[in-house]
DNA sequence: CGCTGATTCTTGAAGTTTTAACCAAGGGTG
DNA sequence: CACCCTTGGTTAAAACTTCAAGAATCAGCG
């Protein structure tokens, strides 16, 4: 846990204080980036993107709220307002859930369908311009081990809520 | 995948497509989970809590309006908003620049710098938990080295505004 | 059944970020 | 100086996120 006596607080090496500096920097710049380029090209926000392409690889292009939010990684309170967002917009709908009535699934519409398969290539494009067009085969490797470590090492184990913090 | 709008999108491979997806899980879990350390331990956001280390690195402990925004790689208006709230928490004073009779300082208060070394520790720990004590020492170099490239890709010289998009 | 506690999802309010103007001061140029 | 364009920074309004609370259903159990 939170072990942080007032002994020596065990700072970062130059290394790890690099590398650290310039995760923020591409992580910040690269959010932004495709924020910006969604916003433009398809008029939502990176993380409304997300739900949709989740929504388009299920199996009836509809998933359960909680299930959604977990593939996403936000909170269902983040869900709720940003379906009722996509829904406004006409991109998804919702449902009730048979099998339990406190359920809700969410639905991608046939007009988000479209919407989104009009976004994807602009975005993937986006994607491999900022990443893969940059990157060696050997560091788009490294990368995907790095993140599943960090992500393994943030899961849901956590403590008072569901799934999350 | 599927259909192919005009000319060819060029998708994903698989090991891009899941080095992606680790990518965003992986750092949006973990901008989470420090959001909510900093917020927890020193009641503000982490991108606010990296404008208090630049200024505490800075020759003064002052910065420029703009020069602090591009160190941070936030827009200009999201700086005065962010200085607008850390100036009523009492963290930070804005101050008129001498040389520019447009330009202001902001210039981190006595208390400001007592908040951030209170804070730092447990931040560092948190950041160390995450990422650090999780990879081995070639990872942090492939780590820093992806996270360069990534972020040179991005930087200023874009089109209509001044530094960033 | 009636109770209790957990799970699902929503809501309102407060805080943060974006977007698009906007103003004031610098810096030429003629 | 008059003009015009750029730069530094702010602001109002809209959009988004977080936080805490709440309503409804489910599931176990006596």
């Amino acid at each position: 846990m939170s072990n942080e006596p007032a002994g020596e607080p065990h700072w970062l090496s130059d290394e790890e204080q690099y590398a650290w500096q310039s995760y923020l920097h591409a992580t910040t710049l690269l959010e932004d980036h495709l924020d910006r380029q969604l916003q433009r090209d398809a008029g939502m926000p990176h993380v409304y993107y997300g739900l949709l392409v989740q929504l388009s690889r299920a199996p009836r292009r509809r998933l359960r709220m909680t299930e959604l939010a977990q593939n996403a990684k936000i909170t269902r309170s983040r869900l709720s307002h940003a379906v009722a967002r996509l829904e406004k917009s006409g991109w998804v709908r919702r449902e009730d859930c048979p099998s339990d009535k406190r359920g809700q699934n969410a639905v991608l519409t046939d007009e988000g369908l479209r919407v989104l398969e009009k976004a994807a290539p602009g975005h993937v494009s986006a994607v491999r311009a900022a990443i893969f067009d940059r990157l060696s085969p050997e560091q788009v490797g490294q990368l995907a081990a790095i993140c599943r470590t960090v992500a393994d090492g943030l899961q849901p184990q956590g403590a008072d809520l569901p799934w999350l913090r």
